[in-house]
DNA sequence: CAAGAATCCTGTCAGC
DNA sequence: TGCTGACAGGATTCTT
């Protein structure tokens, strides 16, 4: 389930167990995920002091002394089991495990396996080919309505669709750009460049204030980001749209003048909206 | 080049 | 209950 506001959320948690510590212990339970994971990658870990964190769209960068960073994908279906260094107790899908120099223990559990791992050496993070196209960060002051204009230009395509395309801007999913439409009032439907103008200056600040929400309110639902039974991260939201077909939009008065919520496929994926409140 | 479809994989849930 | 099909928060690769 991670977009953005998750990723992040995920990486802090590690951040708090395990900047400054060794890796006592790595296990690679399998050779491939989305794609083969570095045949060293056990060797590497093994023995290594983490140095820090950060985040790039949805990858989660770790940092390790010797000049290497683990880049972690967590998919559609990837998760972060943190806990005192004891086995788990469903091991099926747990592909990754390291141990702390402080006994503690995190597991990568990833059902679908659409979530990857690679090493890439930490002065060129930024290089490796899975990071190269990324639009800015949408959090980050290079995402502007004058940027989002510019990649937006000239596009046909719906600006729903434009929205998780991570070249134009990084790090949105499926929820979210559900979510800051509607806030946007902007129809999921509409060509990509006629957002330019008083629609982008509305859904520039939306995206932000979306993701931003999502981020605060992630990190104030957990203590130290792990929750009792050890899964880390993530955190029930108050969606607007995503998931509520059929339900009253919360902006029409009285729910009956829209109809309600609509859902439609576009590119293949869920589109939640108000046909009414979104034009 | 742009846009949509197919694809990787497993789990869950609704409906019969 | 058991079966079936739809669907899932991603992103690359393949077609058109």
């Amino acid at each position: 389930m991670p977009e953005l506001p998750e990723v992040e959320t995920v990486m802090r948690g590690l951040a708090a167990r395990l900047e400054g510590r060794v890796i006592t212990r790595a296990l690679v339970n399998r050779p491939d995920l989305r794609w083969p994971l570095p045949p060293t990658l056990a060797a590497r870990l093994t023995g290594a002091r983490v140095l820090g964190f950060r985040r790039r769209a949805k990858y989660i960068l770790m940092r390790l002394d010797g000049g290497d960073s683990v880049m972690i994908h967590l998919g559609m279906s990837g998760r972060m089991l943190i806990g005192p260094n004891r086995p788990n107790q469903d091991t099926a899908h747990e592909h990754i495990v390291l141990e702390t120099d402080e006994g503690w223990r995190v597991g990568f559990v990833d059902p679908r396996r659409f979530g990857s791992v690679d090493l890439v050496p930490t002065a060129e993070e930024d290089a490796h080919r899975l990071l190269a196209d990324l639009g800015p960060e949408p959090l980050g002051e290079d995402f502007t309505v004058a940027s989002l204009t510019a990649a937006l230009d000239g596009k046909r395509t719906p600006i729903k669709s434009a929205l998780l395309d991570q070249r134009n801007v990084a790090g949105l999913g499926n929820i979210y750009v559900c979510e800051a439409l509607y806030r946007a009032k902007i129809s999921p439907l509409r060509s990509s460049h006629t957002i330019a103008g008083a629609r982008a200056r509305r859904l520039v600040p939306e995206i932000k204030a979306t993701l931003a929400e999502a981020i605060a309110a992630g990190g104030s639902s957990l203590r130290d980001y792990v929750q009792p039974d050890g899964e880390l991260g993530y955190f029930q939201h108050a969606w607007k749209v995503y998931g509520r077909e059929n339900e009253p939009c919360p902006s029409c008065p009285g729910g009956a003048a829209c109809g309600g919520i609509r859902r439609i496929t576009q590119a293949g994926r869920s589109t939640f909206h108000c046909p009414s409140v979104q034009r």
